[in-house]
DNA sequence: ATACGACCTATAGCAACTATAGGTTCAAGC
DNA sequence: GCTTGAACCTATAGTTGCTATAGGTCGTAT
């Protein structure tokens, strides 16, 4: 038994956008699935799998370019050590923890000119005068 | 006594790189200056002063087209009240909250996902399981 | 007078899509 | 069998906020 899907069937599978998944295959994320006889594409099940792949991880926040490693290196053979993926992994963290502190000191900053505008006229704004310096 | 800046002055006076002082002129967030005999750009006070808000608005994370809104408020005559610039600050300070919340979620999931790879081979690695489904 | 850094314009590229235009195919209902 | 309309097709341009490249000109210090 073999599933076929149309490139909308896939996009509702995997919460994908249709001209997304276009131009995921365009730019080699995708392989080029078959085509019908009036020349839609055609996908399986192995489509929707790195489809689904890919999806997972653009919302871990992994950069396309990030996404291809880890695509490849989930196609090793068996045992090869998942060492780069741990490592890969990790430095993602240590980029989300970085801009997670720097989101943190801009909200303390724009808590800090909200917090002492006295809401009255552009020339004693405070958020304004920050910026005037 | 008037002051006159070549654009690298500006650069260097604003933390301005030069490519994107030409690019603000192009798309209109600075205007364009006088120039010289040559046709090098000749920069005033006025342009350093507004270049500056330009810059700080910036790095407290305000959109370019924000950037646009936030000037063309500050140059109403005084008096003017600056509810408009609250609600602004307010509203990217609501941005930058949720922000950190989906990071702070991201960083959860990603430490969950390191913390339980055994970090032996690709096929049992906890990171690639997440992505597989 | 000459060297050389700073300047000039115009165009293309980056990430990761999204939008538009203009045309074709597919499937369901009659 | 025919029609309708949604879904599909391609190609190109636009988004944000710059950055990079190429190929040339200007200004100033010696």
């Amino acid at each position: 038994m073999q599933e076929n899907f149309s490139i909308g069937d896939l996009g509702r599978l995997t919460g994908c956008q249709v001209v997304t998944i276009r131009y995921y295959e365009k730019i080699g994320i995708l392989s080029e699935p078959g085509r019908s006889a009036g020349g839609h594409r055609i996908y399986g099940a192995e489509h929707r799998d790195r489809l689904t792949f890919v999806r997972k991880a653009r919302e871990l926040g992994f950069s396309l370019d990030t996404v291809r490693s880890l695509l490849s290196i989930s196609e090793t053979p068996e045992g090869t050590p998942c060492a780069d993926v741990d490592h890969i992994a990790s430095r993602h963290l240590v980029e989300v923890r970085e801009k997670i502190a720097a989101l943190k000191s801009l909200e303390g900053t724009l808590e800090g000119l909200l917090d002492i505008c006295s809401h009255t006229t552009v020339e004693q704004c405070s958020v304004l005068d920050a910026l005037r310096d």
